[in-house]
RNA sequence: GACCCGUUCGUCCAGCGGUUAGGACUCCGCCCUUUCACGGCGGCAACACGGGUUCGAAUCCCGUACGGGUCGCCA
């Protein structure tokens, strides 16, 4: 498969300052940082969240954010793969200004096409004398030995002895291997400052010794912890919730999925967790980022998405809602849905749990959940008052909010009861729930006919 | 195994030598409310352990334990 978009466009996004990037000696004082995911056909939250923190670094700095695609041939690649990647990043909201589809000063963004890059610098350690080439053809770099200090932005200065054998850089059939092909991309791209996981840290010795072997000032770097699942092992790509497509495709609200990606791993020192993009971006530094490993938690996730669903305004809410009753295939008219879905807003989380809380609409009948049951049964009162309500509802001869109220107000006299206590049980009998919309609404949108076939039905499960 | 990083409520995040250890999610209770929610108020719940240093440690140092990571001709 061709990697459409290298070749694309040249769009220039950046000041001036840029065009001398390239150089690696960091004349310029624009940040740059960069993402380079594997097109391996996912994008994993760890991968978006360790996007999302170079975007944020650059835009906080006003720098440029670069993509970069490591597709060095590997088994990893499939089809499709960076479609994947770029859409997830996309309906996420972190543009790029340098990478796939809009190219930039600092490409290929495939390492797939960067060989003649590769070459030129190893030929250069070659001429150092500082790389050998062994029976097979492969070619190692010989490690000074030194210990090598990486001074982090997270994790603070760490030094490393230097023991383990020489590196191999490439192989025998000519391809290189990541730690040099990684150096020599952010050499080139101008990478100021390597944001990624803290599975890194332990290579960034050899990083650095590589930087050092080419005469060059290596990269600012920081390693930020790792998200892990909710019982403390790594998360992979089956785990629930590992995959950033999963969120698009539930229907979850982008900015909610950044702003708890933001809050994993970074603070901004306040108590303040419900964060405007442009505020994150405001306050967004390494300090902010603490150094332990998080958890995945999709309960909190899921409450900030809530937020953002309540804060969205009268029409955007009702797109996002109703488009995720029609893709889930439900039946129900769209004047329904006008007076329904309204009222939902504050009581779903996701709007992609809409289709199974307002089921209850389609169809004469209606599943009882058994919570509701339960509750009803507690009550030794349920089946009068269910009796109650069905005799007034029934005898009323119009069917609007005010009919039914007093239908209602009268079933509750006749009883002596106060109004609020008959109104659970309408509930249960009209939706089979325990909670849900507005009780008048439901009944309205129901009618008459609908409203009484379920209340006997209800009466009759009772055993009355 | 060697090396590296980490360890505050179940979870996320504050705290950076003196606090009744704070906020958020979850859960529970109360209030508001004709119902359901929202909202408000309150509650349960944590400094891994052992030594130091100090008048005084969640905060600094050293161990131990536990968790994670790296040691590839994967990225």
């Amino acid at each position: 498969m061709k990697h459409p978009g290298s070749r694309a466009g040249r769009k220039q996004r950046l000041q001036a300052g840029d065009k001398e990037a390239p150089s690696p000696t960091m004349s310029s004082s624009t940040v740059r940082t960069r993402f380079a995911p594997s097109p391996t056909g996912y994008l994993h939250v760890g991968g978006a969240r360790t996007a999302l923190f170079n975007w944020l670094y650059a835009r906080h700095c006003g720098g440029a954010f670069v993509l970069r695609i490591e597709d060095t041939d590997r088994n990893r690649n499939i089809d499709d793969g960076i479609e994947v990647i770029l859409q997830g990043m996309q309906w996420l909201g972190l543009e790029w200004d340098e990478g796939p589809e809009i190219g930039g000063d600092h490409g290929p963004y495939f390492q797939s096409q960067r060989q003649s890059f590769y070459d030129k610098h190893l030929e250069v350690l070659q001429s150092k004398d500082l790389v050998y080439t062994e029976e097979n053809g492969a070619v190692r770099f010989k490690s000074p030995g030194k210990p090598v200090l990486v001074d982090d932005q997270v994790c603070g200065r760490v030094e490393f002895t230097r023991d383990e054998p020489d590196m191999t850089i490439r192989r025998p059939d000519g391809s290189y291997i990541f730690h040099f092909v990684n150096v020599i991309d952010d050499l080139e791209m101008g990478i100021t400052h390597v944001i990624r996981g803290e599975d890194h840290l332990s290579n960034t010795p050899k990083h650095i010794e590589l930087f050092e072997a080419l005469g060059q000032t290596p990269p600012t770097y920081a390693h930020i912890p790792l998200i892990l699942n909710p019982d403390g092992s790594k998360m992979s790509k089956r785990d629930l919730g590992a995959s950033v497509s999963d969120y698009a495709e539930k229907a979850y609200l982008p900015d909610a999925v950044v702003n708890y990606l933001a809050l994993l791993g970074w603070s901004p020192k306040d108590d303040r967790e419900l964060l405007a993009l442009s505020e994150i971006i405001e306050r967004f530094d390494f300090p902010g980022i603490n150094k332990s490993n998080a958890s995945f938690d999709l309960i909190k996730l899921n409450w900030f998405n809530g937020q953002r669903l309540m804060g969205l305004d009268e029409n955007a809410y009702w797109e996002h809602a109703v488009a995720a009753v029609q893709t889930s295939g439900m039946d129900v008219p769209e004047e329904t849905l006008r007076k329904i879905l309204p009222l939902m807003q504050t009581k779903v989380s996701i709007v992609s749990e809409l289709p199974q809380k307002i089921a209850f609409l389609q169809g004469d009948h209606c599943d009882l959940d058994s919570n509701a049951l339960k509750k009803l049964a507690k009550d030794d009162q349920s089946n009068a008052k269910l009796e109650a309500l069905l005799q007034a509802l029934e005898a009323t001869a119009s069917w609007d909010e005010a009919a039914i109220d007093a239908a209602i107000d009268s079933a509750a006299a006749s009883l002596e009861q106060k109004k609020g206590k008959l109104m659970f049980p309408a509930r249960v009998a009209a939706s089979g729930q325990a909670g849900g919309p507005d009780l008048f609404i439901i009944l309205v949108v129901l009618g008459k006919e609908r409203v009484v076939v379920r209340f006997r039905e209800l009466l009759a499960q009772l055993g009355a």
